[in-house]
DNA sequence: ACTAATATTTAGATTAGTCTAAATTTATAT
DNA sequence: ATATAAATTTAGACTAATCTAAATATTAGT
């Protein structure tokens, strides 16, 4: 039997251990779940013990295969519940996080089978992560950061990785949703900015921002 | 704070106070939630010192006004969760109090109420329970138990009083559901069985059945 | 009214998850 | 290479929820 907090661990350093980095390590951990070094390395021996991941003193950890397994199943969960919130129950894109945070938890595989299917079988959460299926597959769109865009090229908005409330109730205030078209102008190499222009609205967005946005060459 | 495991005593109490019963005693909480009774001891003191109890030692507790809000609010959302689940997703009447006993428990204020009108503000949950609107009031219908009923009346099947899914499935065998019409034949004092006829089907039902199945007059 | 059976509470132990403070290891910087 | 800083682990303590076994109170039967 595997425990909620155990659930939140896994899902933790699923997502840490993302991008690269063959290790994750206790203090990237425990800033993630808000909660103490220590208590990180209590858990972490725990979850090694249980095999749902490898454990070097000192080093860091690493997902098995079957952590990941954990790990994906509950991210299926959570977008999920996310779209059904969005789609559904009229939640706004900046709302849904911290419920779906809940929902993810709970256990029924008819449930979310049959949630997936009411829903269509979306491949896309409302921040614009995919959504594995039921065997863990999930078809990863290849997008780029506004960042890393080139000047007058055009693009859609396809995601955001910064899902923080903030970010997103600055893009609604801005006009800026998934599906914009988005063309760059200017990219300023002094404070890396990047001026852009939607529905023939141009505008400066920050270096933060150009970060946290994802595009899709059109 | 109000924990997982408080809200489930809350409510067990809750169900197990509804009918008369000025108090209610150690041993009923321990087999609802299938615990020990020392351990149903510590949980009602600490729920009396936050005053959702008052606790009589020896005697038994009884919800206090704060309790019984609580109380309500687990049944609303667990009655809406079930209707969901039904209406939406597929599942049968005898498939979503393992699931509804989850999800009752997420804490989400528009989650509820957006499900509530998502669901065309249902009044009645899968066996036929009344569910609460978000003041906390609900309609009860008038339903007598079909040992109760008068022979050559017609009632209508309105809900049933054992959930279980061996009862439930029972009554699906037999084709008797919410809203199918029922005619009393004949009640034998013997036994307690009861004769009906509906759909032109005739049948005798065992007094356990006829507790556990209830009717409203056409 | 007294005894026996039943219900309830207390005492003491256990597990999961967390924390602070101290000890240890690894990384960095002269 | 050595000292300092940063990261990590250990030790010991705490809370929530549970259990078993023993003690106590209530109820029922004669
Ligand atoms: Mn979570
Ligand atoms: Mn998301
Ligand atoms: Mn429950
Ligand atoms: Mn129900």
């Amino acid at each position: 039997m595997i425990t909620l907090t155990e659930e939140n661990y896994i899902k933790a350093i699923y997502h840490l251990g993302k991008y690269g980095k063959a290790m994750v390590n206790t203090n990237a951990i425990a800033e993630a779940l808000e909660t103490k070094a220590s208590s990180v390395t209590d858990m972490v021996k725990k979850l090694s013990e249980k095999e749902y991941l490898n454990y070097k003193k000192y080093q860091g950890v690493v997902l098995t295969e079957k952590g990941k397994h954990i790990a994906v199943n509950i991210v299926r969960k959570h977008r999920l519940w996310e779209v059904f919130l969005v789609e559904k129950l009229n939640f706004t894109w900046d709302e849904v996080h911290e419920v779906a945070e809940h929902l993810e938890h709970i256990r029924s595989e008819k449930l979310i089978n049959e949630l997936d299917a009411f829903l269509e079988f979306p491949s896309y959460d409302p921040h614009g992560d995919p959504i594995p299926d039921k065997n863990g597959n999930f078809k990863n769109i290849d997008k780029i950061a506004l960042s890393q865009s080139e000047i007058s090229h055009i693009y859609t908005c396809v995601g955001v990785k910064d899902t923080s409330s903030h970010f997103l109730k600055y893009l609604d205030g801005n006009k800026i949703g998934l599906g914009t078209i988005i063309e760059v102008l200017h990219k300023e190499p002094f404070d890396n900015s990047v001026k852009i222009k939607f529905n023939a609205t141009e505008m400066v967005v920050s270096q933060n921002v150009a970060k946290n946005l994802f595009l899709k060459e059109v």
